[in-house]
DNA sequence: GGTCAATAGATTCTATAAAATCTTTTCCAT
DNA sequence: ATGGAAAAGATTTTATAGAATCTATTGACC
């Protein structure tokens, strides 16, 4: 009951922090209950805090919260997954245009130095954590050249994943995502916007296509290399 | 503290809708401090459930919410609402091509009744708020088509407008709407994926049009007829 | 006269307890 | 034996009180 990491800046974020860690590392499922006393006594803190962090995932879409009957962490189908990458893919377009029209040199430089510590890493075959967090980096410093509101609309949909399946723990798909960034950074240097949006449209549908073909392989059980 | 007009499903649910409600009629306004304990005896409850309702808030990105020194709600820059608007024709472009691949003939009967009870009621003079709810259930009865995510995505766009300048207060910007609902379900009854797209497209970028010139005249003085 | 520190005030944040609500089990009647 | 109703149990929801935190004002020291 006293085993709080990092400077815990209100109990409330502490249990969202918690929260959405053991929804990516799997201890919590989907279809899974989640009891508020139950998830208080678990994380040391009172049910207080926890209600509110669930209000806040219920906002997010992550959770599903009826009233009196608890809440159940939401199941994804396929369709629901295929349009969430769907609305990433225009959402992330739209910013890249729109990122052309407002980018300094300051912040082209900053760009294609986050593009560069996650082509060090992936040569260097550092693990998919730290890949995924660069990768996320090098797109939201992107993201963050058009507005508040534009980042958080596409932060919305970055938190509303089951990265059970992370894309860069396989080696080629690494690569090939690398390459994808390539093309986005080429057409910001040259004040592209439409071919910008171009790339980054097809760097996130080609994402979605890599996420199916993992879960096929998954599925059949993954023998052939 | 009795007054609930409504079934009170809950009391974080009733201070959720009270505090819309007051956003939206310009009781308050952006830059405003949201006391939770002034709040509270207002609506006639508990701090608990307004900080619930505050979380909420914040999580949409209504209001800003900062540890220890309250909430207040975020001022919205031109450009700001300018990125709200390309974004809402991006996702709600793509809805309509995704409506057109699941849409059945009886979700399609559905659509076309929405739009002839606004067209109705813009031929009779409605007043704008019926107008402006009559007009969101058209265009969600088209959104229902796809999934509960591409819905969802798009409500939190909707609901984040200070609505002071309700479009369909003006006679001849709801006819000029309605003209391009028109084109929006000629392509849908089409099955033609793209150009509903791109109808819808126009039409959201139209609505910008309509209310950048509205905050014009709002602000010479409205002398011109 | 200006700046830093300390205290007072106000507000938020957490916890505990009581009230309202829902679900499940059990018992009675048909 | 089956269906329905009532009661008990569990869970959520709200309210109140105490603890922690921040801001502002006042005083002292440089």
């Amino acid at each position: 009951m006293s085993e709080m990491d990092a400077l815990p800046k209100s109990r409330t974020a502490y249990v969202l922090e918690r929260l959405k860690a053991d929804l990516q590392q799997g201890v919590i499922n989907p279809g899974d209950q989640l009891r508020q006393t139950a998830i208080a006594k678990r994380y040391g803190v009172s049910p207080t805090p926890v209600r509110e962090a669930l209000r806040v995932l219920a906002a997010d879409g992550t959770i599903e919260y009826t009233s009196h009957r608890g809440a159940t962490v939401r199941d994804f189908t396929p369709q629901m997954a295929q349009d969430l990458y769907r609305m990433r893919a225009e959402l992330e377009g739209l910013a890249c245009e729109v990122a052309v029209e407002r980018m300094t040199d300051e912040d082209y430089a900053t760009i294609v130095a986050a593009n560069e510590r996650l082509v060090r890493e992936t040569t260097a075959g550092a693990d998919s954590a730290t890949l995924s967090l660069l990768n996320k980096e090098l797109h939201f410093s992107i993201y963050r050249c058009t507005s508040p509101v534009m980042v958080e609309g596409i932060q919305l949909l970055w938190a509303r994943f089951s990265p059970s399946v992370t894309l860069w723990s396989v080696g080629e798909f690494s690569r090939e995502l690398d390459r994808d960034h390539v093309a986005i950074l080429d057409a910001l240097q040259r004040r592209d916007g439409p071919a910008a949006r171009a790339a980054m449209h097809a760097h996130v549908m080609h994402a979605w296509e890599l996420r199916q073909t993992s879960a096929e392989l998954r599925a059949t059980g993954a023998s052939a290399s």
